[in-house]
DNA sequence: TAAAAAAGTTAGACTAGTCTAACAAATTGT
DNA sequence: ACAATTTGTTAGACTAGTCTAACTTTTTTA
């Protein structure tokens, strides 16, 4: 059985290996950064979890999960993101309010539960922020979709998902009127900071940025 | 913010502190029973509790909650038998299966899952083994209930509620066909060891011991 | 390519929660 | 009422997870 802490490693180091824009591969700044803590700290975890054969790290090179650690983490990101569905159906938390609950949440051990409750939510195959949930096996839902910053100009899509989980920016796709599922066409470029104009659904025009546009996935 | 583990101390003096039976107060070596643990561990941690005001205790003396202790504790219970009732009410678990993983969900932090999930059960006030659920102002629905065992022979009375959480005893119940709301009849007495004779239901005559009639409240 | 910057490591210390072993106080039973 | 038993306390040690400070290796850049 692994500590709440082991766990929450294991899928640090899964979420940034699994970030498509840059590298593959966790290192231990970037690591202490999204856990909140000193690399001292992550350094003497490392070891821990590699004693435990759940990663894979030699002295001075880059951290890969092992095929076991591969497996926890990705059983964790399943807790994760079917609370976050129970979450925002069942209970009517908002699309921001979710995530740190299911930090929470996530580590409540019991196989019977995470069945029931996939269950009780009908399968569901995506979070509240359009995340693939992984099924039980491992095997992820699969999304095909881009994102926003690299659909050509003209061309309307959809919004199936969201790459940043933080209130502020989900409270602004409220307030923008963009949810999961909300029809979108690119109506202007903006070379200078690589702004973006868009048509949203039946609205008017609006200008996002170039930030904004690498957090939605669209297709 | 309270830890795990300090929420677990405050639950289990309240807990020994409000069984009946007996003399009112918890001490140590009790304590340290019910958690598991060291008496000298519980003993360690009674220092902390008593710096932070929610406990009142001197050295050789017995143990009791500070008003602040015991609302704090009342709230871990609540918790506790809300989602005892969810786990139970929607996602068919048994009832000698809650209580272990409610163990682990009553320590998640967060004032408006609580809520909502009260609001998502219908406000219950009583969970599946019929132990009456806090309400957020610390009040307790009233239970007008008497053990079985102070049952007068002959009559007929309803369960409202068992005294024993372990597996073995709720899955003894089930077989005798014996839940909330069964009718029973006290149709016969043993003196030489205190069993008792129960007409259950529609059904035969079944005999108890006194330990059994010691955990099932009737009203 | 070598100096500067960034990334990673190590040693030593701290806290929370636990333990064991030895001891002290309170309660009980004859 | 006092000896035996039970209950409670203290001191010292251990583990998991964290920190700071000092150091080393790797990467970047002028």
């Amino acid at each position: 059985m692994l500590s709440y802490t082991e766990e929450n490693y294991l899928k640090a180091i899964l979420h940034i290996s699994s970030r498509i824009e840059d590298k593959k591969e966790a290192g231990t700044n970037e690591l202490a950064q999204h856990l909140a803590v000193k690399p001292a700290t992550v350094n003497n975890m490392l070891k821990k979890l590699k004693e435990k054969k759940l990663i894979h790290n030699e002295r001075y090179g880059k951290i890969r999960l092992s095929v076991k650690g591969k497996s926890v983490a990705l059983q964790v990101v399943r807790k994760h993101r079917l609370w976050e569905t129970f979450l925002y159906e069942k209970l009517s938390f908002s699309w921001d309010e979710v995530h740190a609950v299911a930090e929470q949440l996530e580590h409540i051990q019991s196989e019977k539960l995470i069945e029931r409750l996939d269950q009780f939510l009908g399968f569901p195959l995506f979070d509240p922020h359009g995340d693939p949930i992984p099924r039980k096996n491992g095997q992820i839902p699969e999304v095909s979709a881009v994102l926003l910053k690299e659909v050509a100009l003209g061309k309307t899509v959809r919004v199936v998902a969201v790459r940043e989980t933080q209130p502020g920016f989900l409270q602004y796709l409220e307030q923008l009127n963009i949810r999961i599922g909300t029809r979108l066409k690119v109506v202007g470029r903006v070379e200078f900071d690589e702004s973006i104009q868009l048509k949203v659904g039946r609205m008017g025009v609006i200008s996002v940025s170039k930030r904004f546009a690498e957090n939605v996935l669209v297709g």
